[in-house]
DNA sequence: CTCCAGGGATGAT
DNA sequence: ATCATCCATGGA
């Protein structure tokens, strides 16, 4: 197949696709496949160029957000060691645009759940409830459309290995085919108040909102704050902090990490789990052992 | 085998 | 208003 080619400055294809906030693309020869929207997509990058399927190079484009200003947005980072390894880490990667309704249901799945879960949940609903199609001779699936899941039974869900979860993914599904949670129409809302829609459907809480905010609505300042997260902020920003709850984290991370917070939070997360996952992670401070398994 | 994961809803203080 | 518990599942 002919493959189009866009300028992609500044970009870090594989670190984008792998860190976390999508949870769909699949290695493919040089790049990856998956979807955007209803389009089947093959992509890979080479230096700056981005070579793709698309027949829509601009939607590809919107998708990985290439027009965002990231050397504008890391530079609004605070300055501080912490920070500083992150985004050093994670350059080029980029929040991207997710259609809203796949990002919701794929976070309403999250909980509790690691990310090789996740990816493992969101291709059984695909592959159950989705249309396939064939790119570069690979099979991919579009995304469910509410109203798909919203006519299935809680059942069929959880053999998609969702557990407690689909009960609410079913009921939130019903909640958005009916028009009552309106996904587009919120986009006019203010943070405040799209936290609030998005906290009163079923399995979203705080968390699953605030990554919707991020991922969907492109609402950078939105920042989740998971296990991995909260451990960060615990041990790099609180060490031996007592008394130190939900609240109070919710708020410093506001006012400390600004109007891109949700990008910040993006390169703590993924620096977290990748780099510091065997030497950096342990809960209590002495390091000897953790150090020890690490050099093993 | 055990541990724990991009949490949320519910009921007890 | 905060805090503890339970909820399913499977990768590491």
């Amino acid at each position: 197949m002919k493959l189009v080619e866009i300028s992609a400055p500044d970009f870090d294809l594989p670190i984008t696709l792998g860190s976390g906030q999508v949870f769909h693309w699949r290695e493919a020869g040089n790049g990856f496949v998956g979807t955007i929207g209803d389009q089947p997509v093959y992509v890979e990058q080479c230096g700056e160029i981005l070579r793709m399927s698309c027949v829509h190079a601009e939607m590809a484009r919107h998708y990985f957000a290439l027009d965002h200003p990231l050397a504008e947005i890391c530079a609004s980072f605070p300055d501080d060691p912490t920070m500083n390894a992150a985004r050093n880490f994670c350059r080029g990667l980029r929040i991207i645009r997710q259609p809203k309704w796949e990002c919701l249901a794929t976070f309403i799945c999250s909980s509790m759940k690691q990310v090789a879960h996740i990816r493992q949940i969101s291709k059984a609903l695909r592959e159950r409830f989705g249309v396939a199609h064939n790119i570069e001779n690979y099979i991919v699936h579009t995304f469910p459309p509410a109203r798909r899941l919203a006519n299935s039974s809680e059942n069929e869900l959880r053999e998609c290995a969702l557990g407690y979860r689909a009960k609410n993914l079913l009921a939130t599904a019903q909640l958005v085919r009916s028009g009552e949670a309106d996904l587009e129409a919120w986009s006019a809302l203010s943070d405040v108040d799209l936290r609030t829609k998005l906290c009163e459907l079923p399995g979203a809480g705080a968390k699953v909102a605030n990554c919707v905010m991020l991922f969907a609505y492109e609402r950078l300042r939105a920042f989740p704050i998971d296990v991995w997260i909260e451990r960060v902020l615990r041990q790099k920003y609180f060490p031996r902090a007592r008394k130190l709850n939900a609240q109070r984290l919710r708020a410093f991370t506001q006012e400390y990490f600004g109007e891109h917070g949700g990008y910040a939070q993006q390169y703590l997360f993924h620096h977290a789990r990748t780099a510091l996952r065997q030497s950096g992670a342990s809960r209590d401070s002495s390091t000897s052992k953790a150090s020890a398994e690490a050099l093993a």
